[in-house]
DNA sequence: GATGCATTTTGACACTGTCAAGATGTATTG
DNA sequence: CAATACATCTTGACAGTGTCAAAATGCATC
């Protein structure tokens, strides 16, 4: 029998203080290190050196982990892109370069992230924590708002923002999930991919 | 002790004859009825009315399975695909109104089947077969090839047909992946989204 | 100090994918 | 026809998973 599986736990107190904490932060550690599938309730609490069964005081199960982690990770990702955008420096054209851009340099440099964010696995059927949807929903809503600026002071075309939104939205999850899962072989054009689609979205001076 | 799990199997031949096939088509019947997560190599093989191991015998594991149940897939989608747009009797807009409209379609139809096809499972790392590669990557160029016959015809826009192919390809799999990943909560529109794709990439008469 | 509650642990169960060895049937070869 | 090779299938086993129930432990409050 291999010695981690039966290590007894020692630690300076019998409660550990702030378990919920230092669970989440084991969790997006062995995201980072091996990706998502790495990621064992069993393997997290003797990461955080505590006993099998600990976590479930402090989530409901699996899911509710999951959704805490990727509801983390969309108020990181709405603070800079909301950041972005009120940024008074820049133009409205500049500012919707940089919203395509960094979504998709978000996606790129946190693929495990951005896979638990919008993956399946949080969000078919009724697996979305409330916590998770008051999170993401302003942070797609935001979206929306963003496309009717740039609609309305006529950087990109359109009339109905949520539909643009859904479109443009659409776009750059489609190239980051290509790239994100595999399937995009040639990864370093990921780039001039975003490139053309900023092209393609944005009204042409004529 | 539940009476499935010990019960004998019973075939009229030790032998079962064509197991592969059976196997593929029980798979596809599995996921069909509750999703790919519902896919375990011993249900499926208790469906088949075998063992639990016999299905090494024919698929290394179960990796190599889903690369069977995918290329399969990509097949039928190519065969439809090629077909629309080989047809003399539409206009080339037409082709591509229906190209769009039939890839998300086919999303739509076959949620958990598309999840599996263009899913990471499959892709990641090392984990496509040699198969599947053969099978998928000339769909992958086919659709860059009818881009660029759009192209040269002035349906679309754009002189590089890799890129504006990756990016509409990219937007058609991103509104298929946030519909059947869960995302998209008002499921009803997502004709009208893919109609406002098509009005965004398809060149304005002016 | 005793009682209640939050937290943690141990034990157990039903799953999963996959390997190793053996059993069984089919095909091929002498 | 008999013997041998091979494909196929089964049984047994192992490590791993999420999760529940019951017991243990410590903290806080009356």
């Amino acid at each position: 029998m291999s010695p981690s599986t039966s290590q007894k736990i020692v630690r300076p107190s019998y409660h550990h203080g702030d378990l919920r904490q230092a669970l989440l932060r084991s969790a997006r550690q062995l995201i980072g290190e091996a990706g998502i599938d790495n990621l064992s309730l069993r393997r997290l609490a003797e990461r955080a050196g505590v006993s099998r069964t600990a976590p479930y005081h402090h989530f409901s199960d699996k899911n509710d982990l999951l959704c805490a982690i990727a509801a983390e990770g969309f108020r990181r990702r709405h603070q800079t892109a909301a950041a972005g955008f009120d940024d008074m420096a820049k133009t409205m054209l500049e500012k919707f370069h940089d919203y395509v851009n960094g979504y998709v340099q978000f996606a790129v440099d946190n693929p495990e992230e951005y896979e638990l964010m919008f993956g399946r696995s949080i969000w078919k059927q009724q697996n979305s924590t409330q916590e998770l949807r008051d999170v993401a929903y302003p942070c797609f809503q935001h979206q929306v708002d963003m496309i009717r600026c740039w609609q309305n002071c006529g950087v990109i075309s359109g009339d109905n923002a949520l539909r643009s939104a859904q479109v443009i939205w659409g776009a750059l999850h489609g190239i980051a999930k290509l790239y994100i899962d595999g399937i995009y072989t040639d990864t370093a054009q990921i780039e001039e991919v975003t490139h053309c689609a900023i092209n393609m979205f944005v009204n042409q001076p004529t």
